[in-house]
DNA sequence: ACCCGCACGTCAAACGCTTAACTAATCGTC
DNA sequence: GACGATTAGTTAAGCGTTTGACGTGCGGGT
């Protein structure tokens, strides 16, 4: 043990190892049980502390969908505004299934100092008992009362309309990604309001959804692209930018010109539509930013600040690149 | 608390929340436990539970690369095989940073049953006092006296250079990956060896390296593919797909016809790889069999049984696709 | 009747740490 | 030189479980 190789209680070594020596122990035992510490690599259990303080020095982050790359950026922030402080773990959950109730719970037995929840539905949270600090990454449509970060989509799919609208398309069609996730319900809505508003079309049959992978799209996109081109459409909305990458290879494939007979933009701005060729005219989310402000707000909880506001909103940037506009 | 609802002790709930009440507890008694759980919503607590049984039911997982859609299939092998007995959770690092002896240190402080860790290099576990049961996934490099599954990347590049010298290419670039690390030095080495002993030659300056970018491999390729047009190449064989998608993407733009001009190979088989247009040629590495065979591997540990294979070695197999082959 | 073993429960120690409360010693201050 | 304040350090009471050691009845065998 620590305490006897430095010739002090157990209660004394505690303070130095959690920094609260300064005036409650003198200088030549600190360095006595700092000197022990080393010698012995010791750590702090965390358990023990954990039971004893009620809370553990931890912080969890529940995500779903842990391949999409988006998540790694917001894995970044967040660990960035953690500093060393506390601990990040993540749970992930099988692709595209939603944290189960049982496995939230037996999170809530570690005990961690705070929760992060990246999962674009979660109904159980409200039951939880004493969830302790918590903060929602861009999950829209929960009450305001619990605190959450998200990234404004439908200003994405605004800035979207509104650059397909200036650039003179007229009739423009509207690739879908899983149908009632709300991310996606905000995106298609606010699209096609403004579309709408402007003075765009949006001919029958003119949307498609499909589930997010590269094939599938590509598939979609084939299957509608004659109806869409008689229909007179000019322009490809899609809900991801993988919808888009489906159709810029079954695009080139077919032989058709981007973005000269039909224009293509994505959403997410994922690292590779800087580089696809053509380039993929997209909606930036900041992911970074995100993780970052959900974890400095979940920091004010734990210190059991209030917070001045509940609901954060990221703007969102539209990147505009070859596949709207001519090189 | 749930003992007194039940009128019994805490011990008694103990037992039976643990499903060791067959023998020591009335039935009577345990189901007016249960009904006392349910009612209460009470689960056991992991930090109390944790300290008196000297370990929790935590299975942590490190990872450096999240980004890398690799991993997720991974994760998803693990998770299988852990079922519900264990809490699987991750604790990533900032890309391509090595976790830090500090923060492995507080990890093993949470008490895991078990430690799964996927990173390249890592120096210092060994120098850790008791470091619990352990499985290294995909490091090879390490003494055989640490349990680790491993993939055959040797195995994979061999294939490759056999595929290509099969269809009659006689001189072969190959674009390296970030090196020194451990995976890409088998990757080239083992390709390097085959294709001489098959009778292939990398010309003096075919043998570039660059980090894991599309951009960049795109950039390297464009920088070096008149050279190697010059000295006769026919044939590019890339460390990872990434590097792939760069050349494939730099051909395309340059009119290189792939794969008559040019054959490309990749390594890693990303699911793009399947649907990019070449469709990729290149080396599928069982994501999801390694995290299962690595979690398997753990709870024997975990059980106490003494591993009959301590390394085990999972078998890459080529997957020949448009861009070695004419269609 | 008496003893044994069995089924059912509870006791209480232990896990490793934190921290409020307490003691002891030192130091000014008037 | 007595007293409060300050500083340094310890004691011990938890924190919520688990689990080996103990009862305590009760039925069966002799």
């Amino acid at each position: 043990m620590v305490a006897e190789r430095a010739g002090v209680s157990t209660a004394t070594v505690s303070l130095v190892a959690n920094g609260k020596a300064s005036g409650r122990v003198s200088t030549t035992n600190e360095t006595k049980v700092r000197e022990a510490i080393r010698a012995l690599g010791y750590v702090v259990d965390g358990i023990g502390s954990s039971l004893a303080r009620g809370v553990s020095n931890t912080v969890i982050m529940v995500a779903p969908d842990i391949s999409n790359p988006f998540f790694a950026t917001v894995i970044a922030g967040v660990r960035s505004a953690l500093g060393s402080k506390y601990q990040l773990l993540l749970s992930v959950t099988d692709a595209g299934q939603l944290p189960s109730a049982d496995d939230t719970r037996r999170l809530l037995g570690l005990r961690p100092a705070g929760l992060l929840v990246d999962a674009p539905e979660f109904s159980f949270l409200e039951e939880l008992s004493a969830p302790g600090p918590l903060v929602l990454l861009d999950a829209p449509g929960f009450g305001p009362e619990i605190p959450a970060v998200n990234l404004d989509v439908a200003h994405g799919a605004r800035l979207v309309a509104g650059h397909l609208a200036a650039a003179g398309h007229k009739k423009v069609a509207y690739l879908d990604g899983t149908t009632g996730t709300a991310t996606f319900e905000l995106r298609r809505t606010a699209f096609l309001e403004t579309a709408a508003e402007l003075g765009m079309e949006i001919p029958a049959g003119a949307l498609a959804a499909t589930t997010i992978n590269v094939g599938l799209a590509a598939d979609a996109f084939a299957e509608a692209w004659p109806r869409w081109k008689k229909a007179g459409v000019t322009a490809v909305v899609c809900a991801t930018d993988t919808h888009a990458y489906g159709v810029l290879q079954e695009a080139r494939a077919a032989g058709i010109s981007i973005p000269g007979e039909l224009a293509v933009t994505g959403f997410d701005d994922l690292p590779y539509s800087r580089t696809s060729s053509p380039s993929l005219t997209s909606v930036n989310l900041p992911g970074e930013l995100l993780g970052r402000r959900a974890a400095e707000q979940l920091l004010r909880l734990i210190d059991g600040e209030e917070l001045q506001t509940q609901q954060v909103t990221l703007e969102s940037t539209l990147m505009v690149r070859g596949s709207t506009r001519e090189a």
